[in-house]
RNA sequence: GUGCCCGUAGCUCAAUCGGAUAGAGCAACAGCCUUCUAAGCUGUAGGUUACUGGUUCGAUUCCAGUCGGGCAUACCA
């Protein structure tokens, strides 16, 4: 990559000046004018030295040594940043890199060898998955194969618990469904969950049973076939999404295996859990920041939802994992700390834990804002907005933001305006450089676009060639910086621009001409590596590459 | 009350450990299809980056405060 080598000859002109390495700092300036790629390096060095950050400039320039085959030009410019313009000759060697690499093009051995951990979706199975889950599942999505982009061995996991009140009133609410098949009259639990699933459940039992289960004083059937229902709905939702879970683990594995016992005698025997009323209370440390202590295991025996959570981690931790990821929506930003903070005081390395946290998503139809609630039956299952949008554009729609900002989700602009969704400018793109592929290999038989021998790479350059092979060129650093900060949406306003690079390219460079067969050549091996990245791009965020649109 | 996140164009959002003239899409307006896909391109308009102060060569970014919004503050998960 540029940067590296841009890296290595700064730092060796600072040895000849006598200044100490430094961590440098290079950026693609926004402004073409001022080339290829900065640094700000003078800037900081400047009160260190107490000299004139021009002046610095100016003689880390002059002791510098490099291939001027890479760098063509070099400018100071502003208080004092150093400008660089690569040669166009570099960009079309990457070009043929591009090439070469294929599908393997943007992807690094960084983390190779390298496990890496990552749990989402989690949802327990009372019920469908619904709306307000959408931007967790199409964000796990995507950032495992970030990971796996950048070198990681991704175990992809779901955490469920199938015990527990929900699961309880699940099966009351089925039970409860069932018997008013029999008898409309027969009361409904107060805060039992009334979506319309239930009553499928319910209906599938009565079906198969008819009404031999009317007297049954065991929930316990109910709640399984609850359980399978909404289990086998999660995974098609999910399957629709092209997501698969490698592990599912199970809440209750935690106490057959003695984990969670053996949680809670270890905090006991470091002092840090203590009885009072009853209940079993960890004492939080309020330099910690935290204010009060915490029940772990209530007066009833039964843990709370914080001691299996803490197994849970301490069981991935002995798994062994370089990495470990959850992904929570921001109503849990307060509990993972527990969570953390309870496994570190057991003497675990939580340095490896890493919880994203993504704000809520608030969904409208029009004006009107929709409810999330499972306990409502206006809850807008996630099913039906693929069904209705496309998976594609629902990926990329929960993906194309930082995860820390609120996101606002029009259900009825998705609907209607599907055909405009930001999505179909990526994928038009790659739609229409198939298109040119299609026409060359059947209008042009002797266009061998394939061809090495005919490569002339003297032919391009025009601005908006070398504009988007500029911009290709930059999907690596795109990829590791992205996957450093587990942002996909990186990649998206990437792709963006790679798109509206490829489309200018397109209506001012005619690919396929029969009178120039070298300069179409040359223009068919941009088509070729633009679709390449456009390609690798959308695996990673986990959309489509449509051959026509 | 306290903690976390957020406040950028009419709307939804970007902005590379603080960088040069804050950018896209949608919506609006004006153009471009007898040539590879018009789901596209070109142009116009749209901003005191919520507000006040501070830190410095430089602040949307960091700090303090104010206002506004979301989430959390259970022996619910």
């Amino acid at each position: 990559m540029i940067k590296t080598y841009l890296q290595s000859i700064l730092n060796n002109s600072l040895k000849k000046l006598g200044i100490a390495e430094q961590n440098i700092q290079l950026d693609t300036p926004k402004d073409e004018k001022h080339g290829d790629v900065t640094t700000n390096l003078a800037l900081p060095l400047a009160k260190e030295l107490k000299q004139k950050p021009r002046d610095i400039a100016q003689n880390i320039v002059d002791n510098l040594d490099y291939n001027h085959d890479i760098i063509s030009k070099i400018e100071l410019a502003g208080p004092g940043f150093i400008n660089f313009f690569i040669a166009d000759s570099y960009y079309v060697a990457e070009l043929l890199n591009i090439l070469t690499a294929a599908d393997k093009y943007g992807k690094s051995d960084e983390f190779i060898g390298k496990r890496a951990n990552l749990e989402w979706v989690s949802a327990n199975p009372t019920g469908p998955l619904h709306l307000g889950h959408g931007r967790q599942v199409c964000l796990g999505k995507a950032i495992a194969n970030l990971l796996e982009a950048v070198g990681y061995d991704v175990t992809r996991e779901y955490y469920y618990n199938d015990a527990g009140n929900q699961m309880e009133n699940l099966g009351k609410s089925v039970y409860a469904r069932y018997m008013q098949i029999i008898d409309p009259n027969y009361p409904f639990p107060e805060d039992g969950y009334v979506g319309d699933y239930i009553k499928q459940i319910a209906q599938l039992i009565y079906d198969e049973r008819k009404d031999s289960l009317k007297n049954s004083t065991d929930l316990a059937f109910f709640r399984k076939a609850g359980e399978n229902y909404n289990f086998k709905g999660i995974r098609q939702t999910l399957n629709k999404l092209g997501i698969h879970h490698d592990v599912f683990s199970n809440e209750s594995q935690l106490y057959t295996d003695g984990l969670i016992n053996q949680v809670i005698d270890e905090f006991i025997r470091k002092g840090m859990a203590y009885e009072k009323d009853g209940a079993l209370w960890l004492k939080m440390d309020e330099k910690a920041g935290f204010d009060k202590d915490k029940v772990i295991r209530k007066s009833t025996g039964e843990p709370t939802y914080r001691l299996p959570d803490m197994a849970y981690h301490v069981q991935k931790i002995q798994r062994g994992y370089d990495l470990i990821i959850d992904i929570f929506g921001s109503d849990h930003g307060d509990t993972y700390k527990e969570v953390l903070y309870g496994v570190q005081s057991l003497g675990y390395d939580t340095s490896k834990i890493k919880v994203i946290i993504h704000q809520m998503v608030t969904f409208k139809e029009g004006s009107e804002s929709v409810k999330m609630s499972k306990r409502s039956d206006k809850a807008y299952p996630l099913d039906g907005l693929i069904d209705e949008v496309g998976a594609d554009a629902v990926q990329f729609f929960f993906v194309m933001r930082a995860v820390n900002t609120h996101l606002d989700f029009d259900i009825e602009l998705a609907k209607e305006h599907s055909d405009k969704n930001p999505v179909y400018y990526l994928q038009y793109a790659h739609a229409r450089i198939c298109g040119i592929l299609r026409n060359a290999e059947e209008n042009f038989p002797g266009f061998d676009f394939k061809s090495e021998a005919e490569f002339n790479t003297d032919l391009i350059k025009s601005e908006e060639e070398l504009g988007l092979l500029k911009i290709l060129a930059k999907f690596p650093e795109e990829v590791t910086s992205s996957a450093a900060s587990y942002e996909p949406h990186k990649i998206i306003t990437y792709l963006n621009v790679v798109a509206e690079r490829f489309h200018k390219f397109y209506h001012n460079n005619r690919v396929l001409d029969a009178e120039n067969r070298e300069l179409s050549i040359a223009r068919l091996k941009i088509c070729l590596s633009a679709k390449q990245i456009l390609k690798n791009g959308f695996d990673i965020i986990g959309i489509s590459a449509p051959e026509r649109m």
